[in-house]
DNA sequence: GTCTATAATTCGATAGAC
DNA sequence: GTCTATCGAATTATAGAC
């Protein structure tokens, strides 16, 4: 499995994932065409679809993600809210994943119901582990993702003026109280 | 102008528009089809061409809007939170055009700039006048739009489960602190 | 494994009859 | 004002040569 035609076909599939990313996270999933994929890739089209299937397919494999949260039950109970919006705004502008996926939820429904999973079942549990009461922790990742994902949007999406313009400890000031409320406010 | 023929006219123009609204609300600016919408609307899609002449001209007829935010001065300033939440759940319900507006600003650049502008030119004022700090009001209306943008998409274009199950008064409750300090903490 | 060629759709937009 | 017919371009996806 370590011969050159595996390593070759490894590295080809590897160079389709990465300007797949990039092409769904700068246009969304109907506007990020395979061809244009494909050549950002230097590859044929044809190739894309024997390796992924379909268009479908490759946006499935090309947005696979693990939010990587850490264990807020480590964290002082006033400290979670700066602890996960610092997480957050470090992993948005480290992977762009989170932009194509962001992009393509909003008109595609497997990328939606992706998203949606990711919340609930990765931010899920670490909000039980610290909310009052387990049983709001669905409404809490809701609140959560609502301000994280509308930064986001503002921010990466949309390309608001002031949005853009704050730095990041500025923007960390601002929604940390937020997400502490929204975390742990009985 | 207001024999058989103008009137006609005017009430296929404004079909037309109904329709727009609901498909482009539905399924963003891409995939929203010209055709569909004359099929929604019963009329020729050649019509849709005559009448507004692009997809661009009906998009940017379908999608002009009046946020109708109150006067924020008339409000007492601890109460500035509530009544702006409040104001916006009530109209992103009662309005399509928003949910259309969000949908296709996500991979439509003359929707972005429309949103953007709808912010900056109607929120920003209102925040403008009750901000300690005016210059600020920029960044204020960012991260205004942010969570309430950010509210909009989890609940009405994403459907995330607890964010749809939430009910206004909930909703209102948890995002009114939020907007209270964006507009006001010093 | 990689490519050419093309099938099969679908779209926005136009021309022109009535 | 309304429609038929169609153009030209773009897309996903497939078939098959090398």
């Amino acid at each position: 499995m370590t011969d050159s035609r595996a390593r070759r076909s490894d590295a080809t599939r590897a160079k389709i994932l990465a300007a797949a990313r990039e092409r769904f996270a700068a246009d969304g999933y109907e506007r990020a065409t395979i061809r244009a994929i494909a050549r950002d890739a230097a590859i044929d089209p044809s190739m894309v679809m024997r390796y992924y299937g379909s268009k479908e397919g490759l946006f499935a494999a090309a947005s696979e993600f693990d939010l990587r949260l850490p264990d807020l039950t480590a964290v002082p109970r006033d400290e979670v809210g700066r602890v996960l919006v610092e997480h957050f705004v470090g992993r948005w502008e480290s992977d762009e994943v989170l932009t194509a996926l962001l992009r393509a939820a909003v008109t595609n429904t497997a990328a939606s119901e992706r998203m949606q999973a990711i919340f609930r079942e990765q931010l899920g549990p670490v909000i039980a582990a610290v909310a009052p009461d387990p049983r709001e922790a669905g409404a809490r990742a809701a609140l959560v993702a609502s301000q994280i994902l509308g930064m986001a949007l503002t921010r990466y999406v949309l390309g608001f003026g002031p949005a853009v313009e704050m730095d990041r400890q500025e923007l960390t000031r601002w929604l940390t109280p937020t997400v502490q409320r929204y975390l742990t406010a009985g």
